[in-house]
DNA sequence: ACATACTTTAGAATAATTATAAAGTAGTTA
DNA sequence: TAACTACTTTATAATTATTCTAAAGTATGT
């Protein structure tokens, strides 16, 4: 094993689970990649298993996305098609939303004038922004 | 009938429905009140037919939901967990998420000091950003 | 090897939503 | 008004995303 699955099953382990082959192939395919990956757990179930003879099964891709999830190495978020998006990119950031495709913005492409105060007793945790596109003309 | 029916019956015409008895309730029911309305369906559906001795059906809320949605007397958005919610405010505005509960902000009172250029080929649509809350401590 | 704990998986269950098709209602025409 | 037509409501089935369950598999410690 060397030093970059290391990092694969750091991540299994501080979710609480075992690196066993699944899931160290489910946290390779989601971590080992320089952009940003969003997606569901649909489509990585299928785009993992079309390369695979033996499939690894939904409840396997569930319980794993949730644990990393859980444990912080996932955000989640939501478009307007109840079904849960997952995103690699774990940091407050804000995206483009393009037909069903997302595209991040790093967090200082958006700067603030003037922003409202929390309502009392509460704090903000986060600002997030949505720049929904459409095409020209 | 009073002209305050006439603006939900207008409402129903203008997305292509004819304002049957149970369409017209519906449309009173979501607009006929002074502070946005953020619901889902289901919401919606168990907040009127507790009331009501001769229910509603399920498929007429999504119906007429959906119709009004697409005419644009209803906006949709998500929050993270796999449902649809429908806001009586259709401008573009912000808001609080605070557990489950959603707050509106006035687009005004969120400006913007930095915004990114939209990718090409492509223009902004629009721009709503969501503050989360946490409690105090 | 045996015990134990954790894991994977197929399949059942659930929740939100959409589709279907029969029965009801309304608007129009003769 | 009767007949015709188009639209509507509803119960129910189907679909999709997700979660649950329980049996069979795997790994680890003694
Ligand atoms: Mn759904
Ligand atoms: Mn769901
Ligand atoms: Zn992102
Ligand atoms: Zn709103």
């Amino acid at each position: 094993m060397n030093n970059k699955n290391k990092t694969f099953i750091d991540k299994l382990r501080s979710s609480g689970l075992r690196p066993t082959n699944q899931r160290v192939e489910i946290s390779k395919f989601l971590f080992n990649r320089k952009k940003t990956f969003h997606f569901t757990v649909e489509e990585l179930k299928n785009s993992m298993n079309l390369k695979r003879s033996k499939k690894i099964s939904t409840a396997t891709f569930y319980n794993t996305v949730h644990a990393l999830k859980s444990a912080g190495h996932l955000k989640e978020f939501s478009l307007e098609n109840n079904t849960s998006y997952y995103d690699t990119n774990i940091t407050s950031h804000h995206h483009f939303f393009d037909n069903g495709k997302v595209i991040d913005i790093k967090s200082d492409k958006i700067t603030f004038q003037k922003l409202p105060e929390a309502p009392k007793g509460k704090k903000i945790k986060n600002v997030e922004v949505v720049i929904r596109l459409e095409n020209n003309n």
